[in-house]
DNA sequence: ATTACTATATATCGAGTAG
DNA sequence: TCTACTCGATATATAGTAA
């Protein structure tokens, strides 16, 4: 059905969980995100944690300066106990691993691929993603903090515009609320993760009340898409959407 | 917008990763998921098999070792290679991390629609529903009265079933305890809100030392789902469940 | 080519305990 | 109480090698 704009990930496509990561690190990890610790500072105590990780104190005193050291967690530790926060590293981490699990065992189509070509927009990309308060949203909903600027994409295929617009209509994405200052009023943005090219993580965003058509995609990512992939106006890029 | 049929989870209901399972073999599991061992057989060296874990031959084969021993994964060695499939319990381990990391990442409440069919049960559900001990355990957990009798749903789309248990077997639900009197034992109950015919609200309910095979759901509900949907045997319904 | 043994090195653990 | 050190025990890694 979706044969052109769809595809299975193949597995060298995969989304690489080691990254030279300690493995018994990331139990710790996930016990952390459980306990809340994705989102809020946590307080809690190495003899708890220990409990209810199933390992001693000191082993988790030991790994809990290990996640800090490695930067996956932040880490006050006091004489009443322990203040955990999961860093964005951290996050990135566990949330790789949720991708390639989720990519194993949902059936259902998770993600479109779409090509596009790159074409220079007027620079109001950067304008936008730099406000500071769509800036902290990106941060904290999609895990990285994003290059001040967007990948423009034309898409390629005219007739599969329909198709991949009605996908992105009826998932809800990801939602970055809009806010107002003295000046003007700047509106709710929908953005999904995705897959540059196979291996640059970023995601697409839409729609500051663009003037742009449907046919176009404003990706963003940490770094700068067109350094790290060397892209000029006129390239064709693909780029993989994940729907939630 | 559901505050008041469904609640967040606490602490103490998560998906438990660990059950002695060793960590180290979490990461050989999922790399042989990603490869594709979920679904078919697949054939791998140790030695390639190492560097893509980025370990060393001798110890990825200690490791197949293992997990076979364990039976988290069906192995037959060969002179040419290894035939590598994930068992049963070795796809539940992963899902179980699976569904612990959506937990996490997933703000919105999940659910699952199936549809099934209608029939008559013996009438035994109103017999269970409505011994007091159950009842109270019902009205204090799900925050109603179930009235005295169940619907019993034959899930319609068998290629559903399977999925559809794997996820709740694999969250924990609202646990109702089972109790004893002077004639018999009465066993625990699992169960999840769900919401009938997109409109009325009750719970699918398992298993009272059910006969009844894994392709039936039972339903209570605050009131009588057969007189207030006009229902009779052999209708279509759809069942929105809620995993937590 | 494989798998997987044995031996040895390294890493990680928990006990005891100091701050 | 806490955290986190040292240290000896245990577990897990790799090297060398047989089959």
């Amino acid at each position: 059905m979706w044969g052109c704009i769809m595809r299975r990930k193949k597995d060298s496509e995969h989304i690489s969980i080691k990254d030279g990561e300690d493995p018994k690190n990331f139990f710790i990890l996930y016990k952390l995100a459980e306990l809340g610790a994705c989102h809020k500072t946590i307080m809690i105590s190495t003899t708890s944690l220990a409990r209810e990780i199933g390992l001693s104190q000191q082993s988790v005193s030991r790994r809990l300066i290990d996640l800090a050291r490695k930067g996956l967690i932040e880490r006050e530790a006091t004489r009443d106990g322990s203040h955990i926060r999961i860093s964005r590293n951290g996050k990135e981490y566990l949330r790789r691993i949720y991708l390639g699990l989720r990519m194993i065992f949902e059936e259902r189509a998770l993600s479109i691929t779409v090509e596009g070509k790159v074409f220079s927009g007027l620079g109001e990309g950067a304008y936008y993603v730099s406000k500071e308060q769509y800036r902290r949203q990106f941060i904290e909903a999609l895990g990285f903090d994003p290059y001040p600027g967007t990948l423009n994409l034309r898409i390629t295929d005219s007739r599969e515009i329909a198709k991949l617009r009605a996908e992105l209509d009826a998932y809800p994405g990801i939602r970055i609320n809009g806010f107002k200052n003295k000046d003007r009023t700047y509106g709710p943005v929908k953005c999904f993760h995705a897959l540059i090219e196979g291996r640059e993580r970023g995601a697409v965003v839409f729609a500051f009340r663009s003037h742009y058509g449907r046919d176009v995609l404003e990706v963003i990512a940490p770094e700068c898409l067109r350094e790290k992939l060397g892209l000029k106006d006129g390239d064709t890029v693909h780029v993989e959407i994940f729907l939630y």
